[in-house]
DNA sequence: GTAGCTTGTTGAGCGTTGCTCAGCAAGCGG
DNA sequence: CCGCTTGCTGAGCAACGCTCAACAAGCTAC
């Protein structure tokens, strides 16, 4: 018994890159159900099959841990928002909302647990979601060809807060046409910026 | 020696409503500097000068605790909103939003505590945010003497984030004076609801 | 092949925290 | 003084974050 005591994991080594990716990859998985914070140790070590201790080895703390799989997860976002290389510059800011709400569409929960943990208590996460943003403000400054003064970036990221809070309820409710609420969000944006 | 046993703590009695309400009092005033779901019964406890086993006496579950101190907190920011009876109807918004831009100027950490928990992980507490604002929109389309469907109560809870982020970030760096702030967010609301 | 090194991996265990439970004791009516 | 209600406590359990000494898988060197 003692020789087969691990029918389905003879105990397989990876590497210590392998390893990280994986907890990483379990964390994003775990992340639409549970708040980032909430994720135990004991859940995630059991769904990679290796004992708490391991996952100590790799990541110091357990807040260390979720800050990775925030920014795992923030990098996710951040890519799939981003224009494609060559989009004309009238487009790129459209495009952008149009994916955003493409993304909420198909990743209700995961919009939600995302923006959820956007000011919740931990500092280490909320600075991942003001890195995130701040990323986004600048691009979408550029791309509108307007100068990124204090006034302005604070304006776009309450923006931010507009348009997170009104998709997430239109999805919830579609109170409009997908089409007027894009064109909507638009109008609210170049508004605000154009003082 | 067994008559003056009581130096300190003379075991003194209190009635359930006063225990339940200093409870909460503390619970308040930890709230600045923790968010909601992480102060300890341990650390209210000992703040009350009582076993942590009293506390689970009047609140049975940690949740429903700190669910009660939310409560009490949005009612003082509610009670502090609301118009004083008589006011004009016209100036009734206006007056509402003044109050809350000090109330955030004033308490700055209570304001962040407070946003921060809105959606944060805890589906009780986020109730009691939906609730809350759910009475401010309602408040708010009455004196503006709108109808309230669904897409204006959308429209005017997406503008509660958008002034809730801005107003945040406008009281750590000022980039507008405070007449132009408030001038401002009225004009977004009118734009918005008047469709 | 086996000795030895590196390093991925583990189990036992500690402190804290949310929560339970049996029972003590303060105040009051008889 | 008795007995009742009920505010209140201490001991203790389970879950969780985290530590540490030691084991063992896989590689290289002889």
């Amino acid at each position: 018994m003692t020789a087969s005591s691990r029918p389905e994991h003879p105990r397989l080594r990876r590497s210590a890159g392998d390893r990280r990716a994986q907890l990483v990859q379990i964390g994003l998985e775990l992340l639409p159900t549970t708040p980032v914070q909430e994720l135990t140790i004991d859940e995630v070590a059991r769904r990679a099959g290796i004992s708490r201790s391991l996952l100590f080895h790799y990541f110091a703390t357990k807040r260390e841990y979720y800050t990775a799989v925030t920014r795992a997860a923030a990098d996710v976002l951040l890519e799939h928002l981003l224009p494609a290389p060559g989009t004309p510059a009238e487009q790129q800011v459209t495009g952008m909302l149009d994916r955003y709400v493409g993304w909420v569409e198909t990743f209700p929960e995961s919009h939600l647990a995302f923006v959820r943990g956007a000011g919740g208590g931990d500092p280490w996460v909320s600075e991942v979601y003001e890195e995130t943003r701040g990323k986004l403000v600048e691009l979408a400054l550029t791309t509108l060809e307007l100068p990124d003064d204090a006034l302005r970036r604070q304006l776009v990221l309450a923006w931010f807060a507009f348009t997170e809070d009104l998709v997430g309820q239109w999805v919830a409710e579609p109170t409009l046409p997908r089409t007027e609420l894009l064109g909507l969000l638009r109008d609210v944006l170049d508004r605000l910026v154009a003082r």
